[in-house]
DNA sequence: CGAATAAATCATATCATCATGATGTTATCC
DNA sequence: GGATAACATCATGATGATATGATTTATTCG
């Protein structure tokens, strides 16, 4: 679905989210935190550096920070950095020009489900997963507000 | 979203299931049509059948056959023989154990489009395909029993 | 300044996937 | 039985993603 990767980048963020409050979040912590590499780590908060999501402090006391709300960086912006090329996404069967006007066998049907999940990278934002999860009908949690 | 071997599997049962009325399709008919090497063809090929999804016949005349009628084999089981490790498309956190009782950050909004993939694979066969996805055209697609 | 801290970069190493070409095995037809 | 057709398998290479370790550059603090 995305890459092991994209899946660091956004467990790296979430992370950062929740503890930038305390100022910049340096590697050794995240690495630490998310049980990793750390120069491993280092590069690919390097691409989102480069990607704009992120910014940098070096020296005593620096580390990583957002450069935007966590209300505003979509999961989607953060995984286009790293995987760039989102349309691996796109046509089942592998064609460069699959569309509406030129479809694939499975077009129309898999369209539906590729714009549930375009819709779902594009809406939820690092903020939304700050807070606990939301709490639905699955899992029968008997828990009052 | 899935592989591009996989890709090429369902390329290949959607071809074979086309043409199969005539008998067996050989892997050089399959190579022409799908515009690939003829013996990466094969491989892949060959995956399918130890997959149980396809049976061969050698000698003069012979090529591939599917093992159950169109209609029953829905894209999941393709792909899953391909792609055997389908938890690629579990947690976007990448936890190997993220469920309803122990969620990751995303797990409440991610299953419901987790689930329309999962259904689109589970649901959709190779028979579905063969018919034309009716466009515009009133009559042929109401095939409600 | 010099030491410590921390990110940025470089040089490799590893691994799976993708791909090609050559060869082996099995079945059919004459 | 020999020629041919067709799948099966082996050996190898190319590529990109993943990962590690060492080094360099920038900043802060005493």
């Amino acid at each position: 679905m995305i890459s092991r990767t994209a899946s660091i980048a956004l467990r790296a963020l979430l992370c950062i989210a929740e503890r930038q409050e305390l100022g910049p979040v340096s590697a050794k912590v995240l690495a630490r935190n998310l049980e990793l590499p750390r120069n491993y780590l280092s590069k690919t908060l390097y691409r989102l550096v480069q990607g704009g999501l992120l910014q940098t402090t070096r020296g005593r006391g620096g580390g990583y920070l957002l450069t935007a709300p966590a209300a505003e960086v979509s999961l989607g912006r953060i995984v286009d950095v790293i995987d760039p090329d989102g349309s691996q996404r796109r046509c089942l069967l592998g064609r460069p020009e699959c569309s509406d006007s030129s479809p694939c066998a499975m077009h129309g049907r898999w369209c539906e489900v590729r714009e549930a999940i375009d819709r779902f990278f594009a809406e939820t934002t690092v903020g939304d997963l700050l807070r606990p999860p939301a709490p639905d009908h699955r899992g029968r949690s008997s828990i009052h507000t």
